[in-house]
DNA sequence: CGAATGTCAGCTCAACTGATATCT
DNA sequence: CAGATATCAGTTGAGCTGACATTC
């Protein structure tokens, strides 16, 4: 297979880009045969961390769309995997929970990504993985850090 | 704001793919100054660093659709940025060549990448980023390798 | 004939926009 | 009243599929 131009692997941000895409791909295909999408994975992990939240904080965690929310919760209620329950306190805020069958199936999800990173990393050794993880969480701060300033 | 949860930080290819995608928006945008997208700034680099080439070798460099080369080409024909020409030895094939005012867009184009890179990595001393650049590169390249065998 | 190249029309999906109802 | 939350309808664009004409 012809290998990209120097101009183009010469450019972290196009690695970045490249790598990340088709890690979310592989991810999303993995995913996909459980029925589910990469957002799916994102709030039900973060309901298991976190604890129950409402809609948009669990939304601007991500920076998805308040309307995107709506339709992955539509989603996840359907199948019984979160609860929807009005917050007595602010009766605007709808606030989501992890049902037991959604934290039994997040199990199986955490081994599905970890296989794929698995996949994805399976050039570099344990240490080079820690180097790896050190540095993207740093850009990734960073890049936060300036998106609060816009 | 509140930031991701445990299960996703601690994901390498959760950070990849979401560093990736924001550093891809970011100069999509940038591009999108001069009426360009993400994949003009692809083939117009490809054809300078490895000369004339049909569509079909540069879509798969890329992976893009043959039907969405035509749509890229297109345009970039229609600036004058390109040169169609029909291979006479082949004429299944038309083969891309940079044109002169194609040539110097790209160079500000690149400059345009090389700042939005700037911006993301700021995080990083030079020597980290030489580092991070290794091991996507490695990375990179193993998924190539896997996909090939699928 | 089968296979490769390029073109075209149309589909799907994620992401976004704008409007609205409800509540503080 | 202004502002926040959630919902809904509709738009956009990237990426893909399938059909087709042309050429090897």
């Amino acid at each position: 297979m012809a290998s990209i131009p120097p101009t183009l692997s010469g450019l972290s941000t196009y690695l970045l880009a490249q790598t990340g895409k088709r890690a979310r791909t592989r991810l999303a295909h993995r995913l996909g045969e459980r029925g589910l999408r990469l957002w799916d994975l994102a709030v039900l992990a973060t309901l298991d961390d976190v604890g129950p939240q409402s809609q948009r904080d669990v939304g601007a965690r991500f920076g998805i769309h308040p309307s995107d929310v709506t339709k992955v919760v539509d989603e996840l209620a359907e199948r019984g995997l979160v609860s929807r329950e009005r917050d007595p306190a602010d009766r605007r805020r709808v606030v989501l929970a992890l049902t037991a069958p959604g934290r039994r199936l997040l199990a199986g999800l955490r081994k599905d990504a970890a296989a794929v990173q698995d996949q994805v990393l399976a050039p570099l050794s344990a240490q080079e993985r820690d180097v790896l993880h050190g540095l993207l969480l740093r850009v990734h701060d960073g890049l936060d850090a300036a998106d609060d300033d816009a």
